[in-house]
DNA sequence: GCTATATATCAATAATTCTTGATATTTGGA
DNA sequence: TCCAAATATCAAGAATTATTGATATATAGC
């Protein structure tokens, strides 16, 4: 990860769209969706989806596989997390001790790990 | 976390100079750093630093606090675990086996956490 | 109160980006 | 080969954002 991949990455997730896209996808876990599927499901038009799924894409975050005539999209967690690995590179100066707190209510929570008092729209 | 708020954070995270700042913060842990030095540190015009610091602030990133004639900006980690939780949130389907791997080398690495073949400039 | 330092705000220009209608490309099936 | 389905591309208008010079505000020291 670098800086320009980075930025690409921030950008690519700083608008309503592709958020949508990247947490949908994000749930929907190794078995994707379908461009078609995304673009219904958050009621965005063809055109519109492609492009920004394009930018998803350009950007690493998420990766598309033709399937007949659909193209089926993933998420790449692996990019997701070489992200959070540049944003946060040598935090607390390094030491672990300070920030490893900070992993245990990261992701794969079960359920209330946080107190959600404005869930998302 | 919520969706308006995630994208105000990527937004602002989505921006070279902010980005810089924000990486320069992280490692300057709770000591953190006064607007100026900040400027200097990076070539950036006072102006144009402090529209920006008020970008990454607003969007609750960092936290400036008044020292004297100076102001003191920190990262805020917490803010930024909020904003991966929000991410991720729900990934793999809510398996914690299957994205435990990927927290494993995540923060607080000692050296060679990443291949790292294009550092970042 | 006066001056210097540190940071913030303002207004305007320049640049980027998003969406959309129209159309093109790719693939599967008859 | 012809048609329909799925996705991508293009060009243009609208909207947002970044930077900058100038200026304002806040604080410290005298």
């Amino acid at each position: 990860m670098n800086k320009r991949d980075a930025i690409a990455a921030l950008n690519a997730l700083a608008q309503e769209t592709r958020l949508d896209v990247f947490r949908l996808l994000i749930r929907a876990g190794r078995e994707g969706m379908c461009a078609g599927e995304i673009a219904t499901a958050l009621g965005v038009r063809q055109n519109t989806m492609s492009a920004n799924l394009s930018v998803l894409a350009t950007a690493g975050l998420i990766r598309g596989q033709r399937q007949g005539r659909s193209i089926r999209y993933c998420a790449d967690i692996a990019a997701m997390r070489s992200l959070i690995a540049y944003l946060l590179e040598d935090c607390c100066g390094g030491k672990a001790s300070e920030c490893a707190p900070l992993l245990d209510t990261l992701i794969c929570f079960p359920a209330s790990h946080e107190n959600n008092r404005n869930p998302a729209s």
